[in-house]
DNA sequence: TCTTTTATGAGAATTATTCTCTTTTAAGAA
DNA sequence: TTCTTAAAAGAGAATAATTCTCATAAAAGA
């Protein structure tokens, strides 16, 4: 508890019992849509309004404590993995895993060290995988 | 247009002046969203109505005419680019643009199928690629 | 403890998308 | 060409996800 504290305050966000609770979610359940985090505190905890629950991802975004996952079968989730990785898509249904190569990550730095694209400044290179999981 | 009925016809779908407009809307617009092209073909032609509209590109996607693009910041995008390819998403707005390098799919291909990943088979990577345009 | 700024709550509003059901139409058969 | 029928389109209601508004509450530093 007192980490999820420290993560808000070096944020130099407001400590609250909802940004709070909102944070230990995002931990507690794998890429999380806005819809689980507001179930998983309304079971756990207290209630909360949904509202707050959409301002607060975003602020948290926004000051780079999750990221934004998209796919194309549903809406947004959350990740609370900071460390540069990709995606493991199922194509069957609609789980997602993180997949974090840093062998792969050095591949494509080196690729696109030399080959240029025209125009284009390279922030950052995110691979969606998509296949079948095995058993 | 005897080749935008021809993709209809080649895909067993039948032949509505609806699905043609569709069509030709995707071809027209980059990387359009659903209200894009419901927005194109009214101004264009004649009215659409939008359960239409979505129906439609719900098909096209099944039949494998379009595929669906995602992004962070907004909607459902459809792009009719059928040749593998990656995209690049601007960080400051909303562009997308295709990314095709064959080159580099052989580089993943050759990575991965040295590097399996364990319990997940592989069956299409994408990469999204984050950045600054500069004009 | 007080003050001020910022966050939260409640619910209405908006947006995107899906669904239902009736009417229309494409396309092959006669 | 006309008929038949399955499939598609239309209209609009319903749903789902998200945003907005504004009044109230509560952090955090003075």
């Amino acid at each position: 508890m007192i980490s999820i504290k420290n993560k808000l305050s070096e944020k130099g966000l407001k400590i609250t019992p909802q940004r709070m609770s909102i944070l230990e979610a995002i931990y507690s359940i794998s890429h999380p849509t806005a819809d689980d985090i507001i179930k998983f505190i309304r079971q756990e905890h207290s209630n909360i309004a949904t509202g707050t629950v959409y301002k607060v991802l975003d602020t948290f975004v926004q000051k780079g404590l999750i990221k934004k996952i998209t796919t194309d079968k549903d809406v947004i989730r959350y990740d609370s993995l900071l460390t540069h990785h990709h995606h493991l898509h199922s194509s069957e249904d609609v789980l997602i895993k993180d997949y974090i190569d840093e062998e792969l990550d050095e591949i494509l730095n080196e690729y696109f060290q030399k080959k240029k694209i025209n125009g284009f400044k390279i922030e950052e290179i995110t691979l969606q995988i998509k296949g079948k999981f095995n058993e």
